[in-house]
DNA sequence: GCAGAATTTAGAATTATTCTAATTACAGTT
DNA sequence: AACTGTAATTAGAATAATTCTAAATTCTGC
């Protein structure tokens, strides 16, 4: 996993078109949609299709490059922060922050033993309203 | 907020197609899609619309009666659980199963606390492989 | 019984995402 | 430097989930 840069076995890593997109999501502080990506992307590589772009979001994620997020509504959201860490969704205006919470990793413990699951990972998502939108 | 029952200020409150909905809901331990319910539905009342599902489940959680659930991949999931409750979900065959956590109190007040929001609600989901997958 | 409001219905429309089949671009040979 | 097989890209169709629309229906209160 995660042979960028290099060529590993057969597959051609970091084409063009992964590239163009990884630079989009790199380039933006924002949780970008995949609409959005492919529409940044096609002005690097006019010729870029939708389907690519699905396709390298799905190939970036699997190297780590890129993360995605999302809640119920809408479309996913695609986010240069690969690190874990959590989210405030502001119910007033839909904006979306990260922040980070230390107390996570006993979380996911405690959460792995009140369920039973062997844990991979925990995701946490705080609904309320931004301080911009308190005036 | 929640007059069911009663027939409030105009509004036809519980209506058939609604109760419908709420029972199938309510019958079900598993956490169901849209579309599931609008089957179940319609052996109840063969004249249900899909819309009617949906515009039911929208009325039924703002009175506190369903609740939805949903992340990412393919479509939303209702449950009768409507307290505060967590989530764990298997990334081996998706199944999804509701547990309690104690903590979730001070850690939405952590999160608040970190993220500058006013808090409303928190969601918590732990990702792993549930106890029968681990055969 | 009638007016007005809310609800339901059926199907069209929209949105997000995946799939398909044909084409193109490599990488590793010879 | 042509050849072969694999992987990636493209364009557009297909699918899935959800919302919208307009007409018909059902209540509630007078």
């Amino acid at each position: 996993m995660a042979d960028i840069g290099e060529q590993g076995e057969g597959g051609r890593a970091l084409t063009p078109q992964r590239q163009a997109v990884l630079q989009v999501v790199s380039e933006s502080a924002e949780h970008l949609t995949a609409a959005e990506i492919f529409e940044a992307a096609r002005r690097v590589l006019p010729s870029i299709s939708y389907a690519t772009v699905y396709n390298s979001l799905k190939y970036l994620k699997e190297a780590g490059l890129v993360n995605e997020v999302s809640f119920g509504n809408g479309a996913s959201r695609y986010d240069r922060e690969t690190g874990r860490h959590d989210h405030a969704l502001c119910s007033r205006c839909g904006r979306l922050v990260d922040f980070e919470l230390e107390e996570t990793p006993q979380l996911m413990r405690a959460a792995a033993r009140r369920s039973r699951f062997k844990p991979e990972s925990i995701s946490l998502t705080l609904v309320g309203i931004c301080p911009d939108c308190r005036t």
